[in-house]
DNA sequence: AAAAAGTGCAACCGCTGGAGG
DNA sequence: CCCTCCAGCGGTTGCACTTTT
């Protein structure tokens, strides 16, 4: 069978451009798609005059340009997914990054890549290892948690979308996240139909939703954390021990997901340490503290 | 101040599978 | 079926930037 690159070593493709993209190209690639529609790629980067692969287009389009694509810092209840979803399904990022409104699997995976394996390797713990991810139930998703909470308290006058976008964007992230800010502000907002609502929560059994109507489908407990998020609406309880997944683009055919995460089989994990209380009370436990210090240099928001 | 090491992320690569002729 | 084209996925790389020495 002939592969991608094979299909574009014929005519035309002997002087293909590769590397960074430059502004010029950039908007080629908007202006054309905002007239014309994306796919067909190859085509497309032809007629639009872009000596590029089709390929190359598409995922610079997808990964960087799309409208409504998030830049920046991932927020803690994206963690929270992430770290959920990754623990069910392993590395599909693709999958996972359906659940996350405006997030790339390319982002999904260099975040897995970049702050979750470094953590693992702090541990020396298999990143892919059941221990692993009994740590981070443990440990790391219960001070997400954390951040969740205090970012909901902190932002209870504006919205959470605009306050984390905002605060919890480096310096660095700014200067990084994006080659032409100015022009994707400017370019992207013009002629896009607008992308499908969608909606993710976890309810009081710690449910995920990903509905335009999870709200009608459960009431909400009072001692319920709900959150704002775009176009998401994101309820957490405290416990986060049981995860269930439910997709319900189609209300009639809800496909249910168990993400139950074993968590009663914590003796397999070997810490010094037994909880987080304890944990958080560095003076008694110094390799817990450590453990606790390294994820907060992951979290640095 | 400069070099080395580390980090984060955009972009590329190879592969797979579906669609259509 | 077989072949080609294409879209999409996950793994990997290259490099700009930051931090450490």
């Amino acid at each position: 069978m002939k592969n991608w690159t094979d299909s574009c070593k014929g005519e035309g493709f002997d002087q293909l451009k590769r590397g960074a993209w430059t502004l010029e190209e950039d908007n080629l690639l908007i202006h054309y798609i905002n007239c014309h529609g994306d796919g067909r790629w190859n085509l497309l980067a032809k007629s639009a005059g872009l000596k590029r692969t089709g390929k190359s287009c598409r995922l610079r389009w997808l990964n960087y340009l799309k409208p409504d694509t998030k830049r920046g810092n991932l927020t803690p209840q994206e963690q929270l997914v992430i770290l959920e979803l990754h623990s069910k399904w392993g590395n599909r990022w693709s999958k996972i990054a359906q659940h996350l409104p405006g997030r790339t699997d390319n982002e999904i995976k260099n975040y897995w890549r970049t702050r979750v394996q470094k953590q693992a390797r702090h541990l020396k713990i298999d990143s892919n290892s059941k221990r692993f991810v009994e740590a981070l139930h443990r440990f790391w998703m219960p001070r997400l948690l954390e951040k969740v909470e205090q970012t909901s308290s902190l932002s209870s006058s504006s919205s959470l979308t605009n306050s984390t976008d905002s605060t919890l964007t480096t310096k660095t992230d700014q200067n990084k996240s994006s080659t032409h800010p100015q022009t994707e502000q400017t370019l992207l907002t013009s002629s896009c139909p607008p992308q499908p609502s969608h909606k993710e929560c976890i309810n009081s059994s710690s449910t995920v939703f990903a509905s335009n109507s999870c709200e009608k489908m459960l009431p909400q407990p009072p001692d319920q954390m709900s959150q704002l998020y775009g176009d998401s609406t994101i309820f957490y309880n405290s416990s986060f021990q049981n995860i269930n997944c439910y997709n319900t683009t189609n209300i009639n055919e809800l496909d249910m997901i168990d993400l139950a995460i074993g968590s009663d089989d914590m003796s397999t994990l070997n810490f010094q340490l037994a909880d987080n209380d304890r944990m958080r009370n560095g003076p008694n436990g110094d390799m817990a503290a450590d453990i606790y210090w390294n994820m907060d240099e992951l979290w640095k928001l």
